[in-house]
DNA sequence: CAATTTACTTCACCTATGTTAATTATTGAA
DNA sequence: TTCAATAATTAACATAGGTGAAGTAAATTG
């Protein structure tokens, strides 16, 4: 939990007595590489905090799948609106490899919005969030598939090596193909 | 008010009590068609309530204006970063017709925070902008200009009526030409 | 209202990425 | 360890959208 408390600490400070309610609210949870955590259609019952790890979001386009966003430790997730409204999924999360994660169900979640320091976080937090997905929004627009290869594999070079690369081609909007040529062309 | 509190009501319902407090903590603010509600460098001072007109977000991409965001009223806007830390903003915003809207400074905001339905609808309305951010972000991975500017026609007839073209174009990430060409094509 | 600027369109040519198909490399299960 | 499945690459051709240069239409401004 240790990894846990410096994560929240970079959003805003934790009273002690507050970080011990927020922990005990949470158990841990595994998942194995490829294992579904959740998948179309499901209710996603949990808020989670990867300690170790890396998962992919993706929907399904007629068959193929979109990836929407990789998530690598330590990082919190869940499938924002099936947890808030713990209505089905539209979207799937997959392991990319062994995951330790911390989980917490909303009764829980919503409780610990009583904490100063808890509602602090998940405000800051969900301000992240948006400010990266405007971020990528952006980039889509003023960049080319090659341009947004180089800064992923400059700012997440751990990232590129460990996915397969037909997760990292969708996610930039491209055919495998095209990714190949890309990669092709610079080496 | 009255269409402010209607849209309060869209996300949470807000008790008369409540609603007395946060409607007079806003004051009327209006802008002029093509006049600058937020450039580049400044500090956004205020989060607003726009209940007539529309506006649009861009930056400044070497010399080309890209826009991010339409917003059509009756909609809540501010330049969320900038707001937020009172820092210099790295968007611009503009009205795209005479703009009739309510604004609240940060400080104000802050002690609303301390009512119940005013939480929870900033909570509320800061989701649905990451699902609609989320959403753009997709739609540029699975479909082409064309598609997006039908998706657009239909959703908002109005809005590209009024818009300029060349602001559709940026904002649907191709050039003005080309969205001439898309338009020609479907005629 | 005329003059000027700005927006929009059209065209010819160019480039990045898509598509289909085949080949090779890698992974994982029996 | 081998075989089968999956992932990655390569190549040839197709297409959506970019670019630069006109020309035309519309909107502002004096």
């Amino acid at each position: 939990m240790e990894a846990f408390r410096n994560f929240l600490n970079k959003y805003t400070s934790i009273p002690e007595n507050e970080w011990q309610q927020i922990w005990s609210a949470f158990e841990m949870k595994k998942f194995r590489k490829n294992e579904m955590i959740l998948s179309e259609g499901q209710i996603c019952r949990f808020f989670y905090f990867m300690e170790l790890g890396m998962i992919r979001f993706f929907i399904n386009n007629d068959g193929e799948e979109i990836t929407k966003f990789f998530t690598v430790a330590p990082y919190c997730f869940t499938s924002k609106e099936s947890f808030r409204n713990q209505k089905p999924a539209t979207e799937n999360i997959q392991a990319l490899e062994n995951i330790v994660a911390w989980q917490i169900n909303l009764g829980q979640a919503n409780k610990l919005l009583k904490l100063k320091s808890w509602e602090s976080f998940t405000r800051k937090f969900m301000h992240e969030v948006q400010t990266y997905t405007e971020e990528l929004l952006l980039e889509s627009k003023t960049q080319t598939a090659e341009q947004r290869y180089f800064n992923l594999q400059q700012k997440y070079p751990e990232l590129i090596n460990k996915i397969p690369l037909k997760h990292l081609a969708s996610f930039l909007g491209i055919a495998p193909q095209s990714l190949s040529r890309i990669r092709n062309r610079n080496k």
